[in-house]
RNA sequence: UGGGGAAUAGUGUAACGGUAGCACUACGGACUCUGAAUCCGUCAGUCUAGGUUCAAAUCCUAGUUCCCCAGCCA
């Protein structure tokens, strides 16, 4: 997925610190030069751009090194996770373009195995079950700069603990009133390494194993034993996983297994969105949004139904590095990737927002002619199509101005304009309603301008986009923009929360836009470029045949936008 | 006040003792049948204070700031 470095001598692309890390590995034969990821979600929630930074790096990386790449899913926790989240997350990940292969794995698979090991901890007198309750077990823990204090289970014997352990499991005691744990040191500085829980009672439905367990293993006693029954080479996590890399380390020691090397990196933060699932969840089921894949969501769902490409994605992740210091992205480099994709891709087309009509006074009535207009005028082989040209037309709002200063390239009374593909035309009067408003232009058009070139060679400055209003399609279009106002919404003062930075306008939707008529057969999951206004997506839930609605994806950079704001 | 990490233009990210580079943003200009794209250019950076060295973003010392950890979540 990232670029493979270039031959060049000199001073090739640069190198993330883990793939200089893994340069090294393989100098040095570490693993006969292998390397294997993966990606280990766990099925709770969907997947956002946060995600899509460690997949794009993991499969990366094994494409890069011609290694391998698993998904595993990290089900330990049954009470949170569903098949339904497990679908959605293989749908992401393959569409994002990491292939897995034949390897798709879950820890859930691994729990016969994780319950042995369990048992030679305990044999080895490296484990022990402890009765404390979660209350009691927080009073031991100690605190930041407190030691913890052992409790009077810790010094139990091997074959008590054997025995409680498989009681544990055959379901002999209730829910969170034993753990098993490992014996570690109680007066660690490392919370994590305080005796921490291997297994808890949970009496709840597993996705995939059912009602077989009443015990599930923690995230610390399953994720390295994972890695390693998989072989991976470099398990690579977010920064937060590196008070936990002692614990991994100590459990593929002590039961002298295969040792995978832990390497963190910095998760993802982007301007103007939030990133947590949590705060996803909120904003899904307390419906500030439409769901997982409201298309103002940065989850995979919401990106791909705004109209991202997952080559843009990716284009976007290889763009941002890899790095251990905490960062957060502008949501402009997202944009500049989508535009970058889709402006080399995305047919153009003509769509009017905001209506304005305009009446050609020297057009003859009820005649129309069809002129012809490149699909994409940097790349001829994309074709032409025809729009149809008639008396009566609708311009966008915007490219009328009535008291239009010098700078400002479109019409205006006495000024001409060229429209695209078509005619000249020069504004002679404009209509207005009872309370002032510009409700129709009047014009006339230069005959000899046909198709947009004037044959004595005169210039105009402006080009706009129109379509014919006797032959427009009408269309729902729906304009987002930031879902928060501010840059970042987790900085709220005391008593505040993310959702007070909410940005109300995230969403304008426009009932009728008017577009050019081949539009209303737009195909959904088809992109567009509406020239002048932007990229465009067909909305794949909500289109229905000859109904398109289209997602703006995002606009085009408005020069024009800034000049005139100030 | 314990432990673990991190600090390089506005934002990201390179440089691994030897010219601080690249990208995004911003701002100019050229070009233009999209005020788009493209092209050219400008502004702008090594957290602080000492030290080692011919030479320090890089090594050493001290400090500052930020992030993570007290779930039977992952």
């Amino acid at each position: 997925m990232s670029t493979p470095p270039e031959k060049s001598e000199d001073k090739g692309p640069s190198r993330n610190f883990i793939q200089q890390i893994i340069d090294t590995d393989r100098v040095a034969s570490k693993n006969n030069g292998l390397v294997r990821t993966r990606f280990p979600p766990e099925p709770n929630g969907y997947l956002h751009i946060g995600h899509a930074k460690s997949i794009c790096l993991n499969a990366g990386l094994a494409h890069e090194f011609n290694g391998e790449f698993n998904l595993r899913f990290d089900d330990t926790n049954p009470a949170k996770e569903e098949q339904e989240y497990v679908d959605a997350i293989m749908e992401d990940v393959r569409w994002l373009g990491a292939d897995w292969e034949d390897r798709l794995y879950f820890a859930s698979d691994y729990f016969d195995q994780l319950h042995a090991w369990a048992v030679r901890l305990i044999e080895a007198g490296k484990a022990y079950v402890c009765d404390l309750n979660a209350d009691q077990m927080r009073e031991h823990r100690g605190t930041l700069t407190e030691p913890g204090k052992e409790c009077q289970y810790r010094m139990r014997s091997p074959e008590e603990n054997l025995d409680l352990f498989e009681r544990m499991k055959a379901g002999e005691f209730p829910d969170g009133s034993r753990t098993l744990r490992a014996k570690i040191d109680m007066a660690s500085p490392n919370l994590n390494l305080r005796d921490p829980v291997m297994y808890r009672i949970k009496r709840a439905h597993h996705h995939r194993t059912g009602d077989s367990w009443c015990i599930y293993p923690s995230y610390d006693f399953t994720h390295g034993q994972s890695d390693s029954i998989e072989k991976v080479t470099h398990s690579i996590c977010t920064l937060e996983f590196e008070n936990h890399r002692p614990l991994y380390d100590w459990f593929c020691e002590s039961l002298g297994i295969y040792h995978p090397q832990q390497i963190e990196f910095a998760r993802l933060n982007l301007s103007y969105t939030v990133m947590s699932k949590r705060k996803l969840l909120q904003l899904v089921t307390e419906k500030h949004v439409g769901g997982w894949d409201d298309p103002r969501m940065p989850t995979i769902g919401g990106l791909r139904r705004r109209g991202y490409t997952s080559a843009a994605i990716r284009s976007f992740c290889d763009r941002i590095g890899v790095a251990k210091a905490a960062s957060t992205i502008d949501m402009a480099w997202l944009e500049d990737a989508i535009r970058e994709d889709l402006n080399q891709h995305a047919p153009r087309a003509m769509g009017v927002l905001r209506p304005l009509k305009v009446v050609i006074e020297n057009y003859p009535e009820g005649e129309v002619e069809y002129l012809e207009a490149a699909n994409h005028p940097q790349n001829p082989e994309m074709g032409t199509r025809t729009v149809p040209f008639s008396r009566e037309l609708y311009i966008e709002q915007d490219d009328f101005k009535e008291d239009a200063p010098k700078k400002f390239f479109r019409l205006s009374v006495g000024r001409e304009v060229r429209l695209r593909y078509a005619y000249f035309i020069t504004c002679t009067d404009i209509v207005k309603d009872s309370s002032g408003n510009v409700t129709e232009l009047r014009c006339t058009y230069d005959p000899a301008t046909q198709g947009g070139n004037a044959p004595d060679g005169r210039k105009v400055k402006g080009t706009i986009h129109w379509v014919s209003a006797d032959h427009a399609a009408n269309a729902e279009v729906r304009l987002y923009d930031h879902l928060f106002r501010v840059e970042n919404p987790n900085d709220t003062p005391e008593g505040g929360t993310f959702l007070d930075h909410l940005n109300p306008n995230s969403v304008e939707q426009i009932a009728n836009a008017q577009l050019e008529p081949a539009l209303a057969a737009a195909q959904p999951g088809s992109h567009f470029q509406f020239e002048r206004n932007g990229y465009f997506f067909v909305d794949p839930v909500d289109s229905a045949t000859g109904k398109p609605v289209f997602n703006r994806t995002a606009t085009l950079r408005d020069t024009w936008a800034k000049l005139s704001k100030r």
